[in-house]
DNA sequence: GTCACCTTAGAAG
DNA sequence: CTTCTAAGGTGAC
């Protein structure tokens, strides 16, 4: 995974049902957040700087609420401030169409393409997902090969399951998107 | 420069 | 249905 934005200033810990995320904070707001690590037990280290702690507490209530709703398959409500400017304006566009799918909907890789006018920069768009620095909050969980299939996901497929069923996707995708062979890739296949 | 990647529409077998 | 191809952005080497 990609390690965060090198002007984050802040880390702090996201403890949930399904283990403890990693919040980064830069100086304009949240800039990534790391899924839990079965591995390492290693502590997300406060270095709060004096005179800023109670902005970046601020946020971090907001994180903490909305990553939990997500993981519950809900509506984050109100989001901390995001700090994209590690991405690139390709990137970024890509997660500013994520960020407007709502719980339970999903896009393809080539409709995300479509609406940022680079309809045939699919494969890129896939790219942009993988280095998206905030899963869950930027639901990259719910960008869909064609035909609603799975596709990847960098950040370990079971995750992206994991959070399209909690919201009701699966096992019954897109009705408009049914139809087609591929629909069930994740069962059939 | 080359390659691998969270893709996809189209054409061929 | 399966397999092959080409096309796009980006970072690693």
């Amino acid at each position: 995974m990609k390690p965060a934005n090198a002007s984050c200033t802040c880390t702090l810990p996201v403890r949930t049902d399904d283990g403890e995320f990693v919040a980064h904070y830069s100086a304009k707001g949240l800039c990534g957040l790391d899924f839990p690590s079965t591995t390492s037990g290693r502590r997300a280290r406060q270095a709060v700087p004096a005179g800023a702690k109670s902005q970046f507490a601020a946020w971090h209530r907001l994180t903490t609420a909305a990553v939990k709703r997500v993981l519950a398959g809900q509506e984050p409500g109100v989001l901390p401030p995001m700090d994209l400017s590690c991405g690139t304006e390709f990137q970024q566009r890509v997660w500013q169409v994520l960020a407007g799918i709502k719980a339970g909907q999903t896009l393809s890789y080539g409709e995300v393409a479509k609406a940022i006018g680079r309809p045939k920069a699919t494969r890129a768009v896939g790219s942009a997902c993988g280095a998206n620095p905030v899963p869950v909050l930027v639901p990259c969980h719910r960008v869909l090969a064609a035909g609603a299939r799975l596709g990847g996901f960098g950040g370990g497929l079971e995750w992206k399951t994991r959070l399209l069923e909690r919201e009701g996707v699966f096992p019954n995708p897109n009705p408009a998107e049914r139809g087609k062979q591929g629909m069930l890739s994740v069962f059939a296949q």
